[in-house]
DNA sequence: CTCCAATCTTGTCATCGGAAAGATTGGAGG
DNA sequence: CCTCCAATCTTTCCGATGACAAGATTGGAG
């Protein structure tokens, strides 16, 4: 059993606090606000520490990304009984989890190419494309009906997330965002 | 009149050269992946000479997002007419102005308070509201309708320019967007 | 023609990301 | 129990950055 004092050379689980540390540092000030040296800092170790772990910044990014594609999988497969709920566990993970979120849908921040990332996404993308089949009014149609409530999901996150809605954002975003995909997709479900 | 050469003392138009060469860089490496530093020496002027302009990062960022306020609220004024078309003009933005875009809607990297930017802003959502209006099927879902027609714009552009959409890319965005617009919003109009 | 204010340059500082080289230590295997 | 290796972490260094201060240049109003 390891001791968690400050004075030990190993810190005991450094991957899991700089990750940590990144997530909370995103959500104060959104991906790009910091430093990996403050994060160090903010573990308590010094600032060539995280490099070990992850190379250099993007690879932590892409730890971080990784992670919140499998947190997002499991979130939509959870609601994935229920399409329309579907839609509402979309908007529940990226406002839950918006440090995830922030990462995940900018590539340009990450290796999009990493094979656990990549894993995560396609179990994502999996129930995306399942629950639109489900939605569908014709066959013909799957591939419209997905896009679409992939856009209306992913929109109205983004919006609510960047404070571009208006007054709206005091009120309970998942409700909201349930009350519009049941406007657009029916009310009979 | 000015002659443009390359030992002038004055520049001529800086501020404009520095945000001219801001939208390449982002368009190049996202909103993140240059210097202030570079886009001096790519105008061919001193290092500091873009502070007197801009003061610092985030007042650049802020010049560039009021622009790209200003061309987004023409551009959706100029599809008005037809409703569903504004929808369309959102896309087509996002698409054809993508650096302008991905600094719009990122409201941490710039001054939300900036009075120019306000008032064009205000007058982007001004067509916004008022198409979702005409779309509404009855008065006490103006709202609904609203939220969701940007929602859908929204999601649809973020996702195509993050290009987390399907083969799909490769097709013409603006005619998908379209399809995808019809298809929620009805095909009579 | 003068002179001021806008514009641009030079110089400086703390900080950053990244790389190199060395120190420490947990734990596997003898 | 001991040794030693590999993983982990530190120290040191480099070029680049954003921001600021002080000084140089110049266009154009009067």
């Amino acid at each position: 059993m390891r001791q968690i004092n400050q004075t030990a050379y190993h810190h005991g689980n450094l991957r899991r606090a700089i990750i940590d540390a990144a997530l909370e540092a995103i959500t104060e000030s959104g991906p790009a606000g910091w430093s990996l040296r403050e994060l160090a800092r903010r573990a308590g170790v010094s600032h060539a520490a995280p490099a070990h772990h992850f190379g250099d910044k993007a690879g932590l990014l892409t730890a971080v990304a990784a992670e919140g594609f499998e947190v997002f999988a499991d979130t939509l497969e959870r609601a994935a009984d229920d399409v329309l709920e579907v839609g509402v566990a979309y908007v529940r993970f990226a406002i839950g989890h918006r440090p995830y979120f922030e990462v995940m849908f900018r590539p340009e921040l990450y290796r999009v190419d990493d094979p656990s990332l990549e894993t995560a996404r396609e179990r994502a993308a999996h129930v995306l494309v399942t629950s639109g089949g489900r939605l569908s009014p014709s066959p013909g149609q799957d591939r419209l009906t997905t896009i679409a409530g992939w856009s209306l999901a992913h929109g109205f996150a983004s919006l609510w997330l960047s404070g571009a809605l208006p007054e709206t954002a005091h009120s309970d975003p998942e409700a909201l965002a349930r009350s519009v995909i049941r406007f657009l997709f029916g009310t009979t479900h």
